[in-house]
DNA sequence: ATGAGTCACTATCATTATGCAAGTGACTTA
DNA sequence: TAAGTCACTTGCATAATGATAGTGACTCAT
């Protein structure tokens, strides 16, 4: 569908958009932070055709989110495990999966999120880090003059790829992204 | 993409991307959030397409995040503004939207969150709303049986409406849904 | 050591979604 | 009366997707 570029834009959420916005995508990061690993554990978990996942997989590693990690020498066989970039993509992935179990599943049994390691279960919501308030007014995103940082954290494992990562993919043969 | 139903998928990243899983949409939302209403004024913010605006407005309003509201009869002008459903998506606009400036902008400038009405500065971050604490491990979902809900707080507005909402609207004119 | 099976893909092709350009109807404003 | 404005719709070329089948490099049981 040659998507708008999109990748000049100057909004967080596009930017955003760009890397997991295709379809597959955050379906595939589920299951990665589930901890699938392989080619055919995403695919017998997703129900998707080979080709599409080649181009998600292929996708997800481009835009810095998995990384390919060989397994197996001869014949080469790669896993696909979440960058820092990936990991830190679980906030979005947590109020997702608590937005679609608060309104979607009306039909009597309901679906809660427990922790892994706890049991616990767990209500996600999202505050502010300082205040620990609520977000729930407007907010918009403006954008600072780099000196004025002050209380600033740029995580690492990040900095973007190169955009319309999509297209190089299909002509570009395998194997030449190592791990 | 004749898009994998997904529908009957027990999973709520899924039925959530369900509604807003679309290209365009989350974008929609965005803007809307930003409180922009008419169709006009998502076409300039977006460059989108008409033919495509025209679906996910109407996608958006069948899945029930969107809602149309009347401003001028003769002709009938329709605003589009969010139901409870869709305001309640704001936790995941907050996330993708920082997770977007933490690693999209290494080009000096920085993009922060700002409370529109405070002024002040946000950091959003995902924690349990019982404990208060961060959620970083591992998490998975678990169906409940109905009668287990103790802490339950199934929000209002909400309820499915019913699946496989895009192949409907290309085949029905406008109009028909109504305020 | 032959044949079946596994794994991670790639190729091909029909189907579907998208973007673009242009057009429409019902007004409003100059 | 003519020129907008607004929210669309139509048609068509093009790009992305899904289904099915096939491939290469092994492993493993017989």
């Amino acid at each position: 569908m040659q998507h708008k570029s999109l990748a000049s834009v100057n909004c967080p959420v596009a930017r955003s958009l760009e890397r997991v916005g295709e379809w597959w995508s955050i379906l595939i990061l589920r299951d990665a932070f589930k901890g699938l690993k392989r080619f055919d554990e995403f695919q017998n978990s997703l129900g998707i055709a080979p080709t599409m996942l080649t181009r998600r997989l292929n996708a997800l590693t481009d835009a810095g989110l998995l990384r390919r990690q060989i397994y197996n020498e001869r014949p080469p066989r790669y896993e696909y495990v979440l960058t820092p970039l990936g990991q830190d993509f679980r906030p979005v992935l947590l109020t997702l999966m608590a937005w679609g179990n608060r309104h979607f599943f009306p039909e009597g049994k309901r679906i809660v999120l427990v922790d892994l390691n706890s049991g616990a279960e767990v209500d996600p919501i999202v505050v502010d880090r300082m205040s620990g308030r609520l977000i729930d007014a407007a907010i918009k995103s403006v954008s600072v003059a780099p000196s004025r940082i002050s209380k600033g954290k740029m995580s690492a494992g990040s900095v973007a790829r190169t955009k319309s990562v999509e297209n190089k993919i299909r002509r570009r043969s395998a194997g030449q992204r190592e791990t």
